[in-house]
Formats: structure tokens, sequence, C-alpha cells
DNA sequence: ACATAATAGTTCAAACATGAACATTAAACA
DNA sequence: TGTTTAATGTTCATGTTTGAACTATTATGT
């Protein structure tokens, strides 16, 4: 009985869950060098991306859709708003809120920076055939899901 | 014209994508949650996990398989050596390179901790057939190898 | 109304990752 | 051989991420 049969590196699932992190790992590296130019950070392109498509949003709400903790986005925002990329402006009915606004500098800088992530993107899904590629999602979707009962 | 036809949320790569993104991040922090017991972090277990596989490896090398800067490594290892889960011994035709192994009970602690990212992803990955989480680990492994060349 | 809970955001210290500069050793090559 | 170039690992300064304690505000329950 060769206790390496029951190792995960045998099986299928563990294999290929490792090279989604791997593709993940390395893609993210990837953007980070590639948006150096723009002076920006992965991190803060998240931010960026979901201020554009949820205008208004709190600090909390950001942080829950960029799956980290509040201080985070406490000590990430100020320097996008230095930048005049973003606003921070107190909600009238709730006094405890901050409502978080692009900038057009922000928009623009997003726009830029999409640019580069979806040419990124591009390169790394674009070996994929459009069912595989929505295939893909459709299963990363159900992970999340999955998950986030945990 | 509409721009947001032109927007990256309406390319099906982009938004797939970006599900994998968020998959990656959802595992990798429950994850460091479920691992907490064993008082092992996620890096350092992929520490472990690649000293497993390739006993005697330097920290050149195993920064390469971590996708890490040697410096990390350097801070690393430390810890885990001090807890007595690996060794670190000089090589004696090259006195440059340190050479890893693992311990007894780096081992032990591994097979314990791997007993808990194992039944992660199998609570992930059990939703895919075997045929799709085969196709999955394919193209990923793809995208890392495509992305290593830009 | 009043006391208690919960929520939004901040602060702070500690853990962590990163990249550049460095020391030591090995390889290339003149 | 002797000099230059490259590789391994460390150190250090910098910036990032985290979680716990804190303030201020709103919700809940009696």
């Amino acid at each position: 009985m060769n206790i390496k049969q029951e190792l995960p590196w045998d099986n299928p699932r563990f294999r290929n869950w490792v090279a989604v992190a791997r593709a993940c790992h390395v893609l993210e590296r990837t953007l980070a060098t590639k948006l150096a130019p723009l002076d920006l950070k992965p991190a803060q392109l998240d931010v960026l991306m979901n201020l554009y498509r949820h205008p208004g949003m709190s600090q909390h709400d950001l942080a829950r859709k960029l799956l980290v903790g509040r201080s985070n986005v406490t000590m990430l925002l100020p320097q996008l708003e230095a930048r005049g990329l973003l606003r921070r402006e107190g909600d009238e009915k709730d006094k405890r809120v901050l409502r978080l606004n692009l900038t057009e500098a922000g928009e623009a800088l997003l726009m830029r920076a999409l640019k580069v992530h979806m040419a990124l993107i591009e390169k790394a899904m674009s070996q994929s055939t459009p069912e595989q590629c929505d295939m893909i999602g459709e299963q990363m979707r159900k992970i999340a899901d999955v998950l986030k009962e945990a």
C-alpha cells in the first residue's frame, strides 16, 4: 500500500485547482508590472472599477466587494483621493457613511488602466474557445458562491 | 453610440476572468481561516508542499516555484525552521546554496494541513464534472505558460 | 424615552511582501 | 592564472494588509 496514492497531487481536482491558483498569481503579478507606468496597483484599480460600476457606494460596501477588511479601505482611499481620482462625501441621512464617487480624472485613469487589464486578459483567455471561457466563468461563480456560505 | 458597449464588463472574457480571480481570492481567504488552528498560513503551506515534492531544493528554486522574490523566502523560512518543520543545510559542492528538507514534524504537519486544503478544494471543485475540472486545469496551465513569456 | 445592540469608519501595532543594495562564492573568459 | 560576470542568499527600508480596540451614529427592544 503506497501512501502516495492517497496524496492530493494524484487527485485531479487538487492538481487542477493548483493550476487555477498559479494562473491567477501570474496574471496578478503581470498586471502589477503593466500598471506601473500609470502609477497604479492592482488593488487600486479594483477600487476604481468598483466605484465606476457602483457610484455612491459606501466604504463598507466597497470593502465587501473587494473581499477585504474595512481598515484596508480606509488606508487605501486617501492616496486616491489626494490624487483627485475620487471624492468622499458624507451621506445626508446616515452621518456614519461616506459616499464614494469617481472624479473625471479618476474615470479617465480607469479607462487607461482598463485597456491594460483588458489586453492582458485577452491574451490569457484567448486560448480558450468562447464555450470553454463561459464554462470556466460559470464554474468559478459557483465556487465563490459555495465558499461564501462556509 | 453607447460607450458602455465597449466596456470590459460586456466582454465575456473579462467577466469570466473576474470570476476566476474572485474564486481564487475567496478560496485563499477561506483556507487561511481553516488553517489558523494549525498555526499555518497559506504561504507557509505552499513552502511545505514544495519541499515535500522537491526535497533538497534550494531557496532560489523555491522562490521561483512560489512565484515570489528570494528575499521573501529568506524572511519566510526562519519561522518554519525555528518550529522544527524544516532543515537548511549548506550544499557541499556549491557553498552559496542552502538545501531545504522537511523534518518529520514538518511532514506530519503538512499531512494535517493537506487534509484541510484538500477538503476545501473538494468542496469547491465538486460542482464541476471531471471533464469540466480537467478542462479548467488545462486552460489555466496554458494561461500560466503564455503569461510567463510576457 | 432610555438602555442596549449593531453599524460605519478610523487608528494603531504587528505581520507580511517587495525590491534594491550588499557579501560571498562560482563560472566565464582573457 | 587573474579579472570580470553571474548566481545565491541576506539585509534593510518601504509600502501593504490585517485584526483588534476605539469613536460616533443609528437601530432595536423594553
